[in-house]
DNA sequence: CTGAAAGCGCTAACAG
DNA sequence: CTGTTAGCGCTTTCAG
């Protein structure tokens, strides 16, 4: 089989235990012998075995993600960011696509946690009680969802919202209709908290729709029903249901943004390659998942007394999609 | 820590190597000793440690997989579908992403051996000889890359490049630019090669162009190129670029597809989305990814005499973006 | 500073 | 069929 330390050993004429101090705890070996050791490694392309240290330290070097849908890029940007920031931390990360089911989230996360230091958990379906069933598992960072305890790293979905709201607003839009995505999604009831304290304020009639699939199916079936309501702009819970939306106008021969305003949610790449492009709120998804593995990392020796939540801006990206209404 | 063996031996007033034989090997014990050992291991909520357990079997029960860019819908495509595949398989995955750097592909994979039963490499830059390095520190396959004696899931470019040609063709286009992908990709030399020999075939004038990033930005970039040398069609690596070309071209005027026609490959989700929708070839991604991950498990045991490099079909998928040149 | 020895949680012979 | 025992590769007391 491999390489072990007992390799190492030998070849550097010292004990298992001072490789393993070399490698380890650098200062508790003298410098020599310790370049000897780190000489005879490199020789022989020496790799500590992981899971027999993490037997024993009780850590193993990995965190596990578990995401809603790997086909979304929203979740693979998410990805995307832990992946580097751990590998820059020196951990290997699990993933695992929960496919929107909360149940298989749970178990996931179960079946991880004796694998792992801890898992950044994307936008769960879960309850907060089950949630903090979770939790007990292994350390965890939620990612778009707080909890009260659990370190969290969100986006200011709200806020985007309101900005939507005030640009619309701005344009002269007095009737819009929001296509709500799943109705236990955090994510869709935070959009729609920022959604309706903007449309109070500024006296907006609001046509309340779904929920609906979070996709472009999603958005093909809204499409039709929002068009019946009425609205002069409408609001997707997100990019995919819009470019739906779009697709589905398209076919319906009513013109964007001329018959009517439309809105996503995410800025995935392609939302500036439709035509038009589409008017929607960047989510800082590198950064977020950045600082949930920040947050992990910290967390792991922390004391635990104090469970941070750090919020990443959102950004209002106006493109083709919005204009006034015609009247 | 968290509930063990012994507690579970304990509990149910049996010996440790009971317990043990009770969960791999059921038949091996009385069904009486059995049921109570695995009432306690319920009652105790015991989830075997699996690092204990590999590092006594050899066998971990992960797998890895690395992939150039997880921003690539194309790749987390297959990342999705060997995801679901392992899960069901009870095998947990571990991502890397090794941002289109061969080097990185290969520190990682090392990185990886030592966790894992065997990784998933796809569309590695590696040259062949740091290939079969590779391969020996761990059961590797490959996906989208052939190399004799390493197990291979592939999906046929060549074949649906010809597609692409033989449609064009029929169209009547006679002098066609191929936007090269990077040099050192093999997807890019499978699609060129398929290219190549139809182009010959039909005698068709090639416009050679590239090496481009196989991203937005590329296509950006080589619409110009392409534009300039006058060819009635544009056939581009991916769809990524091919979108970007897409972008370009109405930026500056040039209708697509009555003043050029244009191609992608990989038939990812925005493809249908823009205006014009893309012609482009179906890449089995879900189908391949799957396909990996059976040709590990099947390579783990098996006597290794020979690897299977399996071939999944592609498919053209006619839209908008082409039409009868108009001369 | 370094070595010997005791395990981490589990499975695999080897005896009963 | 079941228990005892010996490690897997590594870290960490505890003595030198």
């Amino acid at each position: 089989m491999a390489v072990t330390i007992r390799d190492v050993a030998r070849r550097a004429h010292v004990s298992v235990a001072t490789v393993s101090r070399a490698l380890t705890s650098p200062e508790l070996v003298r410098p020599e012998t310790r370049s000897r050791v780190l000489a005879a490694a490199a020789e022989l392309g020496y790799q500590p075995n992981r899971a027999a240290r993490g037997l024993i330290t009780g850590k193993t070097g990995n965190i596990g993600i578990v995401v809603p849908d790997l086909d979304n890029p929203f979740f693979t940007g998410v990805l995307k960011a832990v992946q580097a920031r751990a590998t820059q931390a020196d951990y290997a990360v699990f993933v695992a696509d929960s496919d929107e089911d909360p149940v298989a989230e749970a178990k996931l996360v179960h079946a991880m946690a004796k694998q792992v230091d801890g898992v950044v958990l994307c936008a769960p379906g879960l309850e907060d009680s089950q949630l903090h069933e979770v939790a007990g598992a292994t350390s965890l960072v939620l990612l778009n969802r707080r909890l009260p305890g659990v370190p969290a790293a969100v986006m200011d979905s709200a806020g985007g919202m309101r900005a939507i709201v005030d640009h619309l607003v701005a344009l002269g839009h007095r009737r819009i209709a929001y296509l709500n995505g799943p109705r236990t999604s955090w994510s869709n009831q935070e959009r729609r908290r920022g959604l309706m304290t903007a449309v109070a304020e500024n006296g907006v009639d609001l046509v309340d729709l779904g929920p609906f699939a979070p996709r472009y199916e999603g958005g093909l079936q809204a499409a039709d029903l929002a068009v019946a309501a009425g609205p002069t702009a409408i609001v997707a819970y997100n990019d995919i249901m819009a470019l739906g939306v779009l697709a589905r106008l398209r076919d319906r021969g009513i013109s964007v943004p001329l018959d009517v305003s439309v809105t996503g949610f995410d800025d995935l790449m392609y939302a500036s390659l439709c035509s038009p492009a589409l008017t929607t709120v960047a989510m800082p998804v590198a950064q977020a998942g950045r600082t949930a593995v920040n947050l992990l990392l910290d967390w792991l020796d922390s004391d635990h007394t104090e469970a941070p939540q750090v919020v990443a801006e959102t950004q209002l990206v106006v493109r083709g999609t919005t204009t006034p209404p015609r009247r």
